[in-house]
DNA sequence: TAATAAGTAACCGCAGAGATTACATCTGTC
DNA sequence: GACAGATGTAATCTCTGCGGTTACTTATTA
């Protein structure tokens, strides 16, 4: 969803867009996007202003925001789930598997994560782009 | 969780050993472990039997199962959720992201499977055994 | 035959994400 | 300054998934 809006911000090269016209095109409420938007405000990838006329835009060009800064702006937990039962520490794997298991899956993380950043927003972008050539109806 | 549990399997080197147990190291219920053990026997990861005495035990050697295998076991669905509701495919980014996305997310768990795949169980076992000085108790 | 352990169904509770409504706040324009 | 347009934000609802629990059935071994 993250990338999507941040998708349709960066095809609007620079307007401001208001999150109702977000909500529009993700299909969903303007409200889920003002929240979105709040996350990556933080992370400084979109501009916001209140006030008539207004909305957001990117703070930066596509071709320097690259996925793997959408997906930390907007995930915060990594994709491995945590127990909340903690293991039973009288036995000698359930006590000291956690911290095996941590170091597994921050390797492993960020593997995914160098994957990420070698995509750009203005890939994505351009492969819309080439793709849209399907359906010329054109509503924006 | 499943690993946790291979993880006390390869420790008792092909001894059987009952979901009661195994619920007893990671602090949880026999049920939850029979319906893990489930998946990991359609992945033939293990190998269980019924009956007085018996239970489970790995189905090849530590040093032959990786990670990604277990994962791959266990967690059906990729790490990226997939939106309910449909984008607007009236709008042109929205008509076409999704299949751009999926590409880009199938390369992202393609680089996380690969870095799994460099860990075996019997990795996971060394570390435990390894960090495993700082207890002495043993229950096991 | 009895004891043991897996298979399995049914149900509860909790947490997270999106959806919705309502209201407060800010800002540009008239 | 008033008003309209837009975000910020809280409260609530629903839906889904996961773990937890109980209870019962089935299979195997002693």
């Amino acid at each position: 969803m993250a990338v999507h809006v941040l998708a349709v911000l960066a095809y609007k090269e620079g307007d401001r867009v208001t999150s109702a016209f977000l909500a529009g095109s993700v299909n969903t409420n303007p409200v889920i996007i003002r929240r979105l938007l709040l996350s990556l405000q933080q992370a400084r990838l979109v501009d916001t202003c209140k006030g008539a006329g207004s909305g957001s835009r990117l703070n930066r060009s596509p071709g320097r925001i690259n996925l793997a800064e959408v997906y930390r702006a907007v995930e915060e937990a990594e994709p491995f789930g945590t127990p909340a039962r903690k293991p039973n520490t009288a036995c000698p794997v359930g006590h000291c598997i956690r911290k095996e298991l941590d170091r597994i899956f921050a390797s492993a993380w960020k593997a995914m994560e160098q994957d990420l950043e070698k995509t750009s927003l203005a890939d994505v972008i351009t492969a819309v782009k080439a793709s849209g050539a399907c359906t010329p109806k054109k509503v924006v």
